[in-house]
Formats: C-alpha cells, structure tokens, sequence
DNA sequence: TTGTAGGCGTTATCAG
DNA sequence: CTGATAACGCCTACAA
C-alpha cells in the first residue's frame, strides 16, 4: 500500500519533463522514442492516474451519480439497467447512492454534486421537500429528477403518468365487474402516493362509482406493510372485490394476506399493481399490473442527462412516459395465464 | 449553475485571507469577529466545499465504495443495509457499483481505487481472476473482499462457510427421509458454484449415499435460469424428491417450475435456497433456506475496512460467518408455516 | 518535439 | 490570531 508513483516519479525515471509524460499519458502527439520511455516508466512503476487530480484541473470527473430511493425495489433496478449502459457508453462511471427515501439523504447527495464529485445526478426522491426545491434551483451540475416536480421547476424531469396508470387498472377492473374496488396507497406526502390517491378517485368518479373512504387504505410502498395494510383492509371490509395496489411489492403483500385468508384470487379479490416489475410476471399467481414505463424512463433520464453533460443550455425538459397494462392471473384468472404461456397455438386473434 | 465561489471569493468579500477562511470553515480557534465575517460571506454565496480539491490536499476522499455483483440480489441488499450504517457513523459516504459478476467491470472499480476515488472498497466478486489477484496485490487502498479468496492471498477476507450450511441443508433433507436430492447449482467457475458443488458431494458421501451426476443440474444464481435448470432436471429425473439450491433465487425458480409441473412442494419435492433472504420467508410455500449471514458478513466487512481506514496495518485478516438453517414450509410442509404465519389467525372469514 | 511555469481549490506551515 | 506561501498531482499555454 505503498504512496503510488506520479507523473514526476515517471519523468525522472524516464528521464523527461512531467509534461512529456503527461502528453504521452493522454496520447498527444510525441516523439516515437519518448513514448516508449514513459510507457516502460509507468509500466514498471504500475502508475495509476490520480482521478482527483486531474478532477481538480479539467472540473471534470466522468462519474454520474444515481440516487435511489430504494435499492430493493425492482422498480429502480430496471431503471439502473437502461442507465448504466447509456451512460457507460459515453465514458461515465456511475455510482449509486442508496438513500432509503430519507429526505436528509437526498439533500446530502444534492449537496455532494456542489463538492464536485460527480459531474451530473439522477435522481428518484418520493417525497420533494423545500430543501429539495432550493438545492435544486442552485445545483451547481446537472440533475435529471425522475418522477413529478411541482409546476415551474427548473429541472429536467421524466415522469410516469400515473393518473393514466391508474385509469388504465380500475378500467380494467370494472369491466371485469368489480364494484368494491380498494384502494392500497403508501404515504400521502410522497409524490406518487399522492398522484395515485388522486388519480384512483377520479376514475371511480368517472366511472359513477362511489368514493367510499373505508376501501382506501394507507400503509407504505414495501411487501410487509402492503400486507398489513391489506389485513387490516380486508378485516373492515370482508367483501371488497378488488385491490388496486399502488405498487408491485405492495400487491404482493397483499397475493400473501389473501392466500392466508383463504380467498382466491382472482375470483373472490382480483389484484393489480404499479410499476410492472420482474416480480409481478414471476408471482403466483401472476401479477396484473400497470407499466409506468421504469424502464424507458431510466434511458430518458440518462439520454437528457447525457445532453446536459455535452454543454446543452435551454430550457428544462420535460419527458412523460406512458403507462401500459400488463394483464396476467391476478385479475384475468389462471386460463390468462395458461394462454401466455408460450403454447398458444390460437395465435391470431389481436 | 454558474460557477462556485471559491474561499478566495469568499475571502475577499469578508476582507481577510484564505487562510483565515479555511480556518473558519474547519473550525479552528478563529477570533469570534473574523468567524462571523466568514460564516456571513460563505452563507450569502451559497458556498459548497470542493471535495476534490480538498481531497487532493488531504488525501482521503471520505468515500467509500461497495461492488455488488448482483443488485437485484436480496443478499447483497441485506449486506448493504449493515455497511451503510456503519461507514455511514464513521464519516463515510458510501457509494455503490453494479458490477454484475462482470470480471470486467470489477476490475475497473479495483482500478478506480487507483486514482483515489474512494478511500477503500468492499467488494464480492463471484470470480476471482488472475487479473483480481493481481489488482489486489497492488491496491494502493484498503480492500475488504467478502467472499472467499485463494490461501495465500493478502487480503481482508469475510467469508461464508458454506460447506458447512450445504451439509445442514443435506442432513436435514436426509433426515425427512429424502434420498434423491439434486443439486441445482450456479456456475462452477464461480467461487460459491465451486464451494456448493463440492460441499454437496461431500455431504451425501458422508451420508453414505452416491454421487450421482444426474442430479446435479448447472444453470446460473438468477431465477429464470434457476427455473430452466429445474425443468431440465425433472425431465432427466423425475422422481427427485428433493432439490438443494444453490441460493435463493435459483429455488424460487424451482418452485415455479414445481408449481407449472403439479408437482406438490414438500410432498412430492422439497426445495432449499440459501442465503435466507427477505424472499425466502416471503414465498409460497415458504422457503427453507440456509442463512450464510449476509448481514453479519455485511457488518464485519464495513468494520474490518474501518479499522484498516484507521491506519490499522497488520496482517490480513479472515472473518468466517457460521451458517444456521432456516427451516420453513418448502421442507417442513405447510403445518410448519401455519404455526410460524403472522398473517394469519382467527377472524377472518375461513 | 520538449521543458518551464502557472494554476485548479484546499490545507497547513511559518513567520509576523 | 492572522496572512503569505508552499504543496497536493495533473494539465496546458507558452517558450525554447
């Protein structure tokens, strides 16, 4: 762990100046002789570049920062998987700050970008606080916000359209005929608790269907408490027909409630989620879900982001990605299921 | 986003010296005055530390990296929730890497440690090359692997025994009176592929029952290849009564499979995972899992790092994490999950 | 083509 | 207590 060798190291041993080496380093044009010098220098001595250095000069460090709220949720996993390709394609290294939607983290990586040590972040809060919005306004590098800001933020900002998102479900559902059709929020105050709180009454509303309070339940956007959330649901109102759960691990809290209490699914309870994860497909029985897009909005973030690093002034950009109902078991019943499984000689049909 | 002021901007504007200024901001014995000059003039800038230049003078980064092969592994989550904190309390920011078991992308996070971007690393990588070795050897900063790693290496090395957790799984299935148990295994080329298969082996000799080939399947430590694994060896094989994965996301696969084939979980086939993740108490049925203390191994790591972080010099040390056995529906049969099942209980309507 | 020198923003050592 | 000033390791005019 001995103190690694720099530039100088390399030039006395070379027996040039700290500029040839530096050329040769960066591969600007040299005499053929003098590469070769340094080269062997730098071979021998196992010379790493020292990245905070050279940080230091060019105000650059090619790492972009990722924050997610939840590293266990599949959600932002599909997302990391658009954005680390496109960002590592055009020379960034992207790090990963796991924030476990604390706000004073978010604030903290925020800060981070004045310190210099990423040239750019994305980032995913659930809740957007005023100290959100001030960092924001004064972010010294650029930010790509996934998810919904309020009006006239000046960040980009790709956003899922949950109001849709949600129409899409409960459509879904009542053309099933489904009429106690509950709702399964996590908190209130994030972002996407809100939207889909709201966006679950207007289309009951629309639909001439009652808003009933007793069918909303409030718990958080994790399995265990999706499940505790759905228990205590299903004791208030034993003959609810329908969950529209606000997020994947939410509805697979609920699919383990529901089989404990012995109701089926989809015949007694039909389930639907967000965000149509990996686990919804993979669950028994199959998930019904609504796409927000995770994926095409991690490739959006990181292509705006990308745009932002190259110079690009103007205004801020906003993307919104459309949702998609991804039907399985859940609420179609086990023949959907054996229908998409890969045997379908029916073909046609669509 | 114009840019940052400097503690010269800041200097000027309170009418004293950088070095005052420094003094302030890191809270040396200033004269009260000369402190509230500062503080005034950094407050009305919006001034933010350059970490890197900092970094450069100061040589820490007060960062620190963690390489997870598999972000979408529950075990490396469960490692995460225990380092975070710890470095976390010690004045560390941690920053993550999704390597997927790419050798590739490992070594450039080993090389990353190179140019003093971090200040030390943990990581787990699935292979270890020639290359790693070599890396390791060299590393100009502390280095804690969590995963086994050749004698002989030099390196802090938190590791799982999982020749022991494979024999706890083998003698428990053995002692439910199953005498065709399969290995379902990860590649061999990898370090817990090699361990598990040879531990399995070992197992079953030691139980006085063959080796037979055909019950050992290779496939990959993700689910869908888990479950391709699976469906290979029940066509091979299909009277196994019992599967042995070789972590958890290869037996919710099994189970999957199982589950498509008719096949009755533990009546007909009993299936273990390892590594007791989050998902295997969440299954249906529950899954029976051998605990390679992800979370302990997490903890010992971040502290093992903080010690060297220190300035502990020293020789390498190695931590070993006993196994213990989680047993749960997928062996004991569903009377088992019903006495340990939070979810249920009088009330309703079964 | 090569070397010298200045500067990136901080910290830390010395005199005042 | 405070203010010059010299590093930290690298890049890059500018000169030679």
């Amino acid at each position: 762990m001995a103190d690694g060798p720099t530039i100088n190291t390399i030039a006395e041993r070379a027996g040039v100046s700290i500029a040839s080496v530096s050329r040769v380093l960066n591969g600007l044009p040299t005499r053929q002789e003098t590469v070769r010098k340094v080269m062997a220098a730098a071979d021998e001595l196992g010379y790493v570049r020292n990245a905070v250095a050279r940080s230091l000069k060019s105000r650059r460090t090619h790492q972009v920062a990722f924050a997610m709220a939840d590293v266990g949720n599949p959600a932002y996993l599909a997302m990391l998987r658009e954005i680390q390709p496109v960002l590592k394609a055009a020379g960034y290294r992207l790090v990963l700050h796991s924030t476990d939607a604390v706000a004073a983290d978010e604030i903290d990586v925020l800060h981070s970008l004045g310190e210099r040590y990423v040239d750019g972040l994305i980032m995913s809060p659930l809740r957007v606080t005023e100290a959100h919005l001030r960092m924001l306004a004064t972010a010294r590098a650029p930010v790509v916000i996934i998810g919904s800001v309020p009006e006239g933020t000046r960040v980009d900002n790709v956003r899922a359209d949950s109001r849709t998102g949600v129409r899409l479900a409960i459509d879904h559902l009542y053309a099933l005929g489904r009429r106690r059709i509950a709702m399964i929020n996590g908190p209130l105050d994030t972002v996407p608790g809100a939207a889909r709180g709201a966006a679950y009454r207007e289309a009951l509303h629309d639909l001439g269907l009652p808003y009933d309070e007793s069918l909303v339940q409030i718990g958080d956007f994790y399995r265990p408490e999706g499940a505790r959330a759905v228990a205590a649901l299903l004791d208030r109102v034993p003959d609810v027909d329908a969950l529209m759960c606000a997020n994947d691990l939410i509805a697979l809290g609920a699919l383990d409630v529901l089989r404990a209490a012995g109701k089926r699914v989809p015949e007694d309870v039909a389930v639907v989620g967000m965000d149509d994860t990996d686990l919804a497909a993979a669950s028994w029985p199959s998930l019904t879900s609504v796409s927000l897009g995770s994926a095409e909005r991690g490739k959006a973030a990181a292509e705006l982001l990308l745009e932002r690093l190259r110079g690009d002034a103007g205004e801020p950009r906003v993307v919104t990605v459309p949702p998609r109902l991804a039907v399985r078991a859940s609420t179609a019943g086990p023949d959907y299921d054996r229908r998409q499984s890969g045997y379908d000689g029916e073909g046609s049909g669509k």
